[in-house]
DNA sequence: CACAATCGCTTGTGGAGAATCAATGAGTAT
DNA sequence: ATACTCATTGATTCTCCACAAGCGATTGTG
């Protein structure tokens, strides 16, 4: 409940710094997840963003028209896409990530830094355990 | 960052306790700020909410026919409408409170309660200062 | 090898929710 | 009397999401 409101706030926040680049929020947590886990399928990222594989296709469209991110073709499977972080994408990841940081100071200025860790490290694992609770809609997916 | 994700999470799940009440997460939000401030003027609750003022009327037609808010007038401006939490709205957000407790017991299952009540601490005094940072794109309010 | 079934991505479509904007009516302030 | 405020309506637009149908590539079976 409390999440939900604050959530609200940032999601304001990080819209006012990603809108100028042209990016939307959607897009950029595809970009993290890109770097996190390295080239993934796109079915992986159909999975980890939660969201149908149709609505991916016009994502990525945009991202490999920014010259984001690049299409490849798995060679053992060429049904299957790759989807890999260009370098201008690390590159944009790497401003964002500054620019961001600058938001959560902003936002967490009330708190000192070991409970700023202690938030992020407990939010962590929220996000973990709540990636998994999501998914008890659909049984059939591995999870 | 963290926070979008899980917020996302979040949401989806809210939704599903919420939406077979008929109400949108939205409403829900409203009727919370009302039990924590009291009757309110409409325009406050529309720089609260963050929101459109008709897209407010909107969102407050439905809370009244389904019997939760009273509308009033303020008698020394009968311009103002007063919004006021009607018994029924507080003890559904009573009968809620208890669903979302379960869900915040699923989601944080592996948390001690101990780092949970820091964890709520902590998003309390982020949200505040969140609340204050958001209204710098809109000066002339008192905020 | 040939055929059918399946998989992964793509395109197109439609509907729900929400944001924005202009205009109106009632009320207040100077 | 004029200008301003608040709530409301209405129209328009946009984003997001889910579903259905398609095409190419791959796998399994006879």
């Amino acid at each position: 409940m409390l999440i939900a409101q604050l959530a609200r706030g940032m999601r304001r926040r990080i819209e006012q710094v990603v809108a100028p680049l042209g990016l939307r929020p959607r897009q950029l947590l595809a970009l993290n997840q890109l770097r996190e886990r390295g080239p993934s399928a796109q079915q992986t990222l159909v999975d980890l963003l939660g969201i149908d594989a149709s609505n991916l296709v016009a994502l990525l469209n945009e991202l490999e028209d920014a010259g984001l991110i690049v299409r490849r073709r798995d060679r053992t499977d060429r049904r299957r896409g790759i989807i890999e972080l260009a370098e201008q994408g690390e590159q944009l990841l790497d401003d964002l990530a500054r620019a961001l940081e600058r938001i959560d100071d902003e936002l967490l200025s009330t708190l000192t830094s070991e409970e700023r860790a202690t938030l992020n490290a407990l939010l962590v694992r929220a996000a973990e355990t709540g990636m998994v609770a999501g998914c008890t809609e659909v049984p059939d997916e591995g999870c």
